[in-house]
DNA sequence: ACAAAAGTGTTTTCCATACACCCATGC
DNA sequence: GCATGGGTGTATGGAAAACACTTTTGT
């Protein structure tokens, strides 16, 4: 099988940057590469986009195939086009960034049973072709972001503390955040709701448990409300 | 010539939203269609991406070639990949914006002698493929990237006045601002600054012109100054 | 009783907003 | 002298920031 246009074309790939959260520490899912080029390096996941399918459900599909990882956060990134990106030849790659939480979740075999691995976000190995600016790139979003959109709940389990929460933005825009004034600020926002929980397990007080109510969300937003951390 | 890949690939085009000011209105560059499909329309300025080539360089090539335009603002904005957007295969379009002062420049026959025209923002004609979201797309960027980094002043010729500046602030963000506070902003600003010369052929008090010191904002800006209007 | 984190209000500072009049110029 | 936009300062309100102690629970 083999496919002949009148001109040559890039080829055409995805990349995801999986970001997950363990804990209060940021993690980045990569596989081991088992083939040339970059044979044995760490490598975001992706793969080639098949004729016919859109490159979110390219992104979608390499998610799943590669981690087992499926209904997760997943937006475009940034389209990477250096035609020496990739020593073999001019490969174009749609970067996409997804958020996850990672407690309690299984890291799935990868179903062509390729290696992977959750990496800390500030001690990443060598990545193979220009995986490290595609990861810069994508941590700079996130930071971005994180402050104007409710994207931080995607990294936090559906119940979570709001000292956990505060842990999370601190990790993210790398400063410290005011207890007092980051919960003043939730406690404005009415699709921040308290569950009728408690945390578990632990050797302290125990803290509230709180949810985000996304029906909630939405209807602010259409109301003109804008979310600002 | 053609070539032959063992299996099949979108093709990888650009298009752009090269958008102008003149006075205080928004335009839209638009390339009539001579080929099929969409022949006679009005469509963004693009083309396919040629192997070696990157995909800023595939957009400044094309502005270069289909209308004459070269050492503008350019950016990357989304890449558009419906199975669909392209009736005869599958074409994946990498969205670039562009942003130009229209004032003084004239629109350079395109090499291929294509028609090209500038339309009012407001007032766009039915447009090729899937172009009226790509330009939607853009739009929203701009409006919301305007207040947080100083590509307005793309938009405006090197020596500007206050009130233009205004105006476009007040086009773009679809609202009106407030005179005094805006040149308060401004004053505050010391990349914005005032040049000798005031405005020439008013019927009334001429404005003092200012211009953008690039080099200025550049070094605020390392120091962690952040642009806000 | 003590260790550990949860939870809670007030004051101060600063920035965003609202607002109206005089000035310089061309005709 | 009049029409036209250019240019200027102050007062108010509200949000952001700074800040420390009491409460609850487990051991």
């Amino acid at each position: 099988m083999s496919t002949t246009y009148e001109y040559p074309r890039p080829a055409l790939t995805v990349d995801c940057v999986v970001i997950g959260r363990d804990e209060s520490t940021l993690k980045l899912l990569l596989i081991r590469r088992k083939l040339d080029p970059f044979k044995g390096s760490w490598a975001l996941p992706g793969g080639f986009v098949r004729v016919g399918e859109s490159t979110d459900n390219a992104a979608k599909r390499e998610l799943k195939e590669e981690a087992g990882l499926a209904n997760v956060f997943l937006e475009q990134l940034y389209t990477f086009s250096s035609p020496d990106r990739d020593p073999r030849e001019h490969v174009v790659s749609v970067a996409y960034y997804a958020l996850v939480n990672l407690a309690g979740r299984e890291l799935h075999a990868s179903t062509d049973a390729e290696e992977a691995a959750w990496f800390e976000l500030t001690k990443l190995p060598k990545l193979a072709f220009d995986h490290k600016d595609i990861v810069r790139v994508a941590r700079e979003r996130v930071r971005a972001k994180v402050r104007y959109e409710p994207i931080g709940f995607e990294l936090l389990p559906d119940k979570f503390t709001l000292t956990s929460m505060q842990r999370l933005y601190e990790t993210v825009l790398e400063t410290p955040l005011d207890k007092r004034n980051f919960r003043k600020k939730l406690a404005e926002m009415d699709f921040v709701v308290a569950t009728n929980e408690i945390e578990t397990g632990v050797t302290h007080r125990p803290a509230q448990l709180y949810r985000f109510d996304e029906k909630k969300y939405q209807a602010l937003q259409k109301r003109g409300f804008n979310f600002d951390l």
